[in-house]
RNA sequence: GGCCCCAUCGUCUAGCCUGGCCUAGGACGUCAGGUUCUCAGCCUGUAAACACCGGUUCAAAUCCGGUUGGGGCUACCA
C-alpha cells in the first residue's frame, strides 16, 4: 500500500511551500488509495512551539487535508538513539567527544556513485566522495534532522517521499543511511520551489506566506488549492479551474512540472473571483457574520438574514476576496455612507439639488417599491429633464453609497430601501 | 568556490518522452474597444515567448554537447 507523509516542522506557519507540499502528497495518497501520514518534525526544542502545531493542524483542516495518522518526532528520541546505537555496533558509526566531554554519534560516509531515481526528474547521480561524515544524534542528544526523517520514514513504512527541490541534495545522505540500517529505498518525487516575484525564495518581504494569512484575507480553501494544482501541474485541455476531487482523479506524480514557479497573486484573485461566484451564498454569509459584526454592522443574533443574502448575491461575482465585501458593501449597513473625496469631487460639486429632490419625490411615490418601478420611474424622470441618464445616475450613486463603483444603482436603491434612499439623496438639496 | 536542479509570452502553462500537424495553443495580467449606469463585473480584440552557440537530422521548441542565466544545498537548523 502506498503510504505518503508530510512533515513539518513547528519552527513556524504552514506557509505557501509548505502548503503545496502537503497538497501534493495528499492528492498522491488519495489517488493511490494509500494513507497520508502527518508527522510533526519538532526535534528543534528551542525553536519548536506548540501555538505552531496547532497553526499548522488548522491550516492543514481548512485546506481539508485529513491525515490517517499523527506522529511527534519529540516522542521518538529513543527510536533514533536505537538506531544510532546499532550502526555504532555494525561499526558504520563512531563516536566524536565535544570538547566538554559531550558524545555525538557520527556516521561514517562510504565513498560511492550514488544513483536517485526521481519520479519527477529521472535519474540524477551523486559522488558522496563529496559528503562528509554525517552527524546522526548530536551531543546534546537530539537526533538531527537526516537522521530522524530517514528512521522515521522507515519504521513508519513510507513508500513515496514527495517534498520540496531544496531536499534534493539530501537525499543522497539519505539514501546512504537507508542502506546502512539495512531498508529498501523509497520512491522520491522532488517538486519544484516556489519563488516571489522578485524570483527569490517566497517571503514575508514579497507578500504573504503563512497560509492562514490567506484564508484571514478571504480566499476560499478550494481557490487557493486550485491555484497551487496549476502551480506546477496542469489538468489538461487548457483547463484553469480544476476541483480537488477532480484532480485526485487526472494527477500522475510524472506530468509534475520541474520548473520553479513565481507565485501571482493577480491569478490567485481571479481564481478566488471564479469560486466565489459559483459558490453558494448562503455560505459566503455565514462566513462573514463575524466580520460585519465586528465592525458594528450588524447584531449577529439579531438581522435579516434575507437582506444579507441578497447583498451577497449583489456582490459575489465581483470580489477578489471574500473580505471586499465589507468594505464595498459598507453603505447597507452605516446610518450614513462614507462619500469618497474623489467621487465627490467628480460627480457631486454641481448642484443637482433640483434633480435629486425630484427623484427622491417620485421615489417616495412609488406604489410597488421594486427594482424594475424604480427604474422606469428614473427613465422616465430624465426624460423629461431632458437630460441623459448617465449624468443623473452617476451623482446618485455617489450620493447613496460613497462611491463610484458598485452593483446596478437600481439595485442598490432597492435594497438600501425608500427611506434610506431619499434620505440620502437629500441631503444634497440646497 | 564545490555539488546538484532548472530554462517556452511579464506570470502560470500546453507542446518536449514517442522530432514534421507549431506561421508555438490557453489562462492571468497589460493595452484598446464595447457594455440603454460605474467597474474591481461581463463581452470582443491587440501586443507579447521557444535564453544563446554548436551538433545530429531531409526536418529541432522537441534529441545531444557547451555557454549563459536563475535556483537549491554545502550546519551537532529542519
Amino acid at each position: 500500500m502506498v503510504r505518503v507523509r508530510f512533515a513539518p516542522s513547528p519552527t513556524g506557519n504552514l506557509h505557501i511551500g509548505g502548503g503545496r507540499t502537503a497538497l501534493f502528497n495528499w492528492l498522491f495518497s488519495q489517488s493511490q488509495k494509500g494513507a497520508f501520514v502527518l508527522r510533526i518534525e519538532d526535534t528543534d526544542q528551542l525553536r519548536s512551539k506548540q501555538e505552531f502545531v496547532d497553526e499548522i493542524l488548522d491550516s492543514l483542516k481548512w485546506l481539508g487535508f485529513n491525515w490517517d495518522e499523527i506522529y511527534y518526532q519529540s516522542q521518538r528520541f529513543e527510536r533514533y538513539r536505537w538506531h544510532a546505537e546499532r550502526l555504532l555496533q555494525s561499526g558504520l558509526a563512531y563516536i566524536e567527544k565535544s570538547p566538554e566531554g559531550k558524545e555525538a554519534i557520527i556516521y561514517k560516509v562510504p565513498a560511492q556513485k550514488i544513483k536517485l531515481q526521481d519520479l519527477i526528474r529521472g535519474q540524477i547521480e551523486f559522488d558522496s566522495s563529496l559528503i562528509k561524515d554525517q552527524v546522526l544524534i548530536k551531543s546534546d542528544g537530539t537526533p538531527t534532522y537526516n537522521f530522524a526523517c530517514v528512521v522515521d520514514d522507515g519504521e513508519m513504512n513510507i513508500t513515496h517521499i514527495i517534498r520540496g527541490d531544496d531536499h534534493i541534495s539530501n537525499t543522497p545522505k539519505q539514501i546512504l543511511l537507508y542502506t546502512a540500517l539495512g531498508w529498501e529505498l523509497p520512491q522520491f518525487a522532488h517538486l519544484p520551489l516556489i519563488m516571489g516575484v522578485d524570483g527569490g525564495r517566497l517571503s514575508k518581504r514579497t507578500g504573504a506566506t503563512a497560509i492562514s494569512d490567506y484564508r484571514k484575507m478571504g480566499y476560499l480553501p478550494e481557490a487557493l488549492i486550485n491555484y497551487l494544482l496549476l502551480l506546477s501541474w496542469a489538468p489538461g485541455e487548457n483547463r484553469e479551474l480544476v476541483g480537488i476531487q477532480e484532480a485526485v482523479e487526472l494527477f500522475e506524480i510524472k506530468n509534475v512540472n520541474k520548473t520553479a514557479a513565481t507565485f501571482d497573486l493577480k491569478k490567485l484573485d481571479w481564481i478566488n473571483n471564479q469560486y466565489l461566484k459559483a459558490a453558494d451564498p448562503e455560505k459566503l454569509a455565514d462566513a462573514l457574520i463575524p466580520q460585519l459584526a465586528a465592525k458594528q454592522y450588524l447584531n449577529p443574533d439579531h438581522f435579516d438574514r434575507a437582506q444579507l443574502l441578497a447583498l451577497v448575491k449583489l456582490f459575489q461575482a465581483r470580489l477578489p476576496r471574500l473580505n471586499d465585501f465589507v468594505d464595498w458593501a459598507d453603505f447597507f449597513f452605516l446610518e450614513e455612507p462614507l462619500i469618497d473625496a474623489a467621487a465627490q469631487e467628480k460627480y457631486l460639486t454641481q448642484d443637482l439639488s433640483k434633480e435629486f429632490s425630484l427623484f427622491s419625490e417620485r421615489l417616495g411615490k412609488l406604489a410597488v417599491f421594486e427594482i424594475a418601478y424604480i427604474e422606469e420611474s428614473f427613465r422616465q424622470l430624465v426624460a423629461e429633464l431632458g437630460i441623459e441618464a448617465k449624468k443623473l445616475i452617476h451623482p446618485v450613486r455617489v450620493a447613496l453609497t460613497g462611491k463610484t463603483i458598485g452593483p446596478g444603482l437600481f439595485e442598490v436603491i432597492y435594497y438600501l430601501g425608500k427611506e434610506r434612499s431619499c434620505r440620502r439623496l437629500l441631503k444634497w438639496v440646497k
